[in-house]
RNA sequence: GUACCCGUAGCUCAAUUGGAUAGAGUGCUUGGCUACGGACCAAGAGGUUGGGGGUUCAAGUCCCUCCGGGUACGCCA
């Protein structure tokens, strides 16, 4: 139930025509101003009226109820003082009833989602530009799950192509490499390709023979690529992220379901074989707009098929499996080629998944680039992240074991970096530097865990259960609780906002604004000193605080701590 | 060259998706620990929202154009 039904029923009620979504309660600008404001743009134009003389007749016509003190406008806005003891009480009492849930909106209830994200060749470790993918398509199962969807996570391993394949000819004895070795490896394997087109020229002819289904190449492809894997997933794991499927790119050679993509490529005359014998589509004939990508080639001239190829077929096995909602994330450099996927699949009349799409992060020097060794291993970052918050929790938290503190360390680290991550739009460039990501102070994750750990050491002196919100008076004086209630309140609103925007950046937000207001509230509102009334109501705004913030971090990955 | 994404305070980012006076952090200046945890707080300075034109009651947000950055157009994946 939203808090401001009680404001919006007396007005639905003199004006039919209106529904609730018609009327968007926010906070005004300040204070001063009232509790909370109604803006009458989008009711005014269905009812054909200005929006200030909407807004008079709603001040002056409508009788709200006793827990409505004031009415005034102020232009096209109706701005309401309210009896802060009753909404007050409403929004805690929401809060500590639904716990873990409160602020979804639940509309993923009886639906099923299917999330691919990450998909890292697996020839290098993974670094804090690639890591966006993982961390946006991770929040964003969170979210999901968070609005009740039955999600799975794929994970698609691209286990052939070229670059595993010059990988496989460089490593006769993989047992005995580790992961770390084949980032040198594949380096060194591919400055030799460049240079020696013999050797490029097997690579090729490898990938050949594991189309044919030889077994024996299968079996060294599969020993190189499941290294990789595990070196790749176990420094996601340290970022909290995990998949469910692992979907194998080999698998989907020569799929028969791709018969029919082709005949309805050739029914549309779009599918023919260009000068160099390759069989290829030209997608003007489909629908493409423009001349770039107009072409895109399926199968080499030796009939082996390209990375498209494959990948069509395993987007309609993807398809197939009939989710409500099909979501991949993938970098900006994939937007014509998944137009392209998408387009040949709408030809056959399939269809294809949501792209979410992420800018590359960019170091100050310019971009990365793991061949230069210009990049920035998220290994190294955690790892130098989780150093700096150990000194911290060293002095800290004296009373808690070495190992509680490491724990402590590492969620501090992880904090740092998927905030400062995903915080930030997903289609813009961030400049990646070491400082401000390594600073816990500010706009930042471990800024908001410090604010949970302090309401946490409050409820701890407290020392008993938070008493109940039906109990007693519910005394809220001062703007500092207030400001903070109704940002509590509004956390419903955020998700809904990510959710359609498909991104948890706004939720972001909104733990630094909650974050923000707590403190403030912190400063100016004694809690365990208070006269018993007021401190059983701080208590109870402390705990839904706790609470909110528990559910907002959640959603971006991140731990609510208790002690840091 | 063409197409797509982006451009907001010195720097890194917000702005309820077209709505009240464009907000935070950081950096700089000044002040606050006999503390419910200083990984904090208070105050000050900092803006022609890249430039120009247009659409309307209203534009950082939509349209056109120019400038700057990113990305893509492969027998790579």
């Amino acid at each position: 139930m939203n808090p401001y039904q009680s404001l919006a029923d007396p007005i639905l009620s003199a004006f039919p025509e209106l529904t609730s979504e018609d009327l968007a309660f926010s906070a005004p600008p300040n204070l001063e101003m009232g509790d909370v404001a109604l803006r009458t743009f989008e009711a005014a134009r269905k009812l054909s009226l200005a929006p200030p003389q909407f807004a008079a007749r709603i001040a002056k016509e409508i009788a709200f109820g006793s827990d409505v003190k004031e009415t005034f406008t102020a232009g096209p806005y109706v701005n309401f003082r309210l009896d802060r003891e009753v909404y007050g009480r409403r929004i805690v009492e929401r809060i500590l009833r639904e716990g873990p849930r409160y602020g979804s909106n639940e509309t993923g209830a009886g639906k099923r989602a299917l999330v691919e994200h990450t998909s890292i060749n697996p020839n290098a470790s993974p670094h804090v530009g690639r890591a966006r993918n993982a961390m946006i398509g991770d929040s964003l199962v969170r979210l999901l799950r968070f609005e009740q969807y039955d999600v799975e996570v794929h994970y698609y391993v691209n286990d052939i192509g070229r670059q595993i394949a010059l990988l496989v000819l460089s490593c006769e004895h993989p047992e005995s490499l580790t992961f770390d070795d084949m980032l040198r490896v594949y380096a060194e394997a591919n400055a030799r390709a460049e240079e020696d087109p013999e050797f490029a020229a097997q690579g090729f002819e490898l990938l050949a023979r594991i189309e044919q289904g030889d077994e024996e190449t299968k079996k060294r492809f599969r020993a190189v690529t499941d290294l990789c894997l595990k070196g790749q997933l176990a420094v996601l794991a340290r970022l909290g992220i995990s998949y469910d499927r692992f979907d194998r790119e080999s698998d989907f050679v020569q799929d028969p379901r791709l018969e029919t993509i082709l005949d309805a490529l050739r029914s549309k005359n779009a599918l023919f074989t260009d000068e160099e014998m390759r069989l290829s589509v030209d997608l003007s004939k489909i629908g493409h707009p423009y001349e770039e990508g107009r072409f895109v080639a399926l199968l080499r001239s030796n009939g082996s098929s390209m990375y498209g190829y494959r990948d069509i077929a395993y987007t309609i096995e993807k398809m197939d499996k009939g989710a409500d909602l099909n979501l991949i994330v993938l970098g900006e450099d994939h937007r014509l080629y998944m137009q392209q996927v998408a387009l040949i699949l709408s030809a056959a009349g399939k269809s294809a998944p949501e792209p979410i799409y992420y800018s590359y992060i960019l170091l100050k020097e310019g971009k990365m680039s793991t061949r230069q060794g210009k990049v920035v291993l998220l290994s190294d970052f955690l790892d130098e992240a989780t150093a700096r918050a150990a000194e911290k929790v060293e002095e800290q938290c004296k009373d808690l074991t070495p190992d509680e503190r490491k724990v402590i360390a590492g969620q501090v680290a992880v904090a740092a970096i998927r905030f400062a991550i995903l915080r930030v739009g997903a289609n813009k460039n961030v400049i990646f530097d070491w400082d401000s990501s390594l600073s816990f102070t500010g706009d930042t994750g471990p800024y908001v865990q410090y604010s949970c750990a302090r309401i946490s050491s409050i409820l701890r002196r407290f020392g008993k259960p938070v008493p109940e919100p039906s109990g007693g008076p519910f005394p809220v004086e001062t703007g500092a609780e207030w400001a903070l209630l109704t940002k509590l309140a509004s956390f419903r609103e955020y998700v809904a906002t990510a959710v359609q925007q498909r991104s948890v950046a706004p939720i972001g937000q909104f733990v630094l604004e909650t974050a923000r207001f707590f403190t403030t509230f912190y400063h100016e509102c004694p809690v365990l000193d208070a006269p018993e009334a007021q401190r059983n109501t701080r208590i109870q705004i402390c705990a839904a605080t706790r609470q909110t913030l528990e559910n907002a971090l959640g959603l971006l990955g991140i731990h609510a701590l208790e002690r840091m």
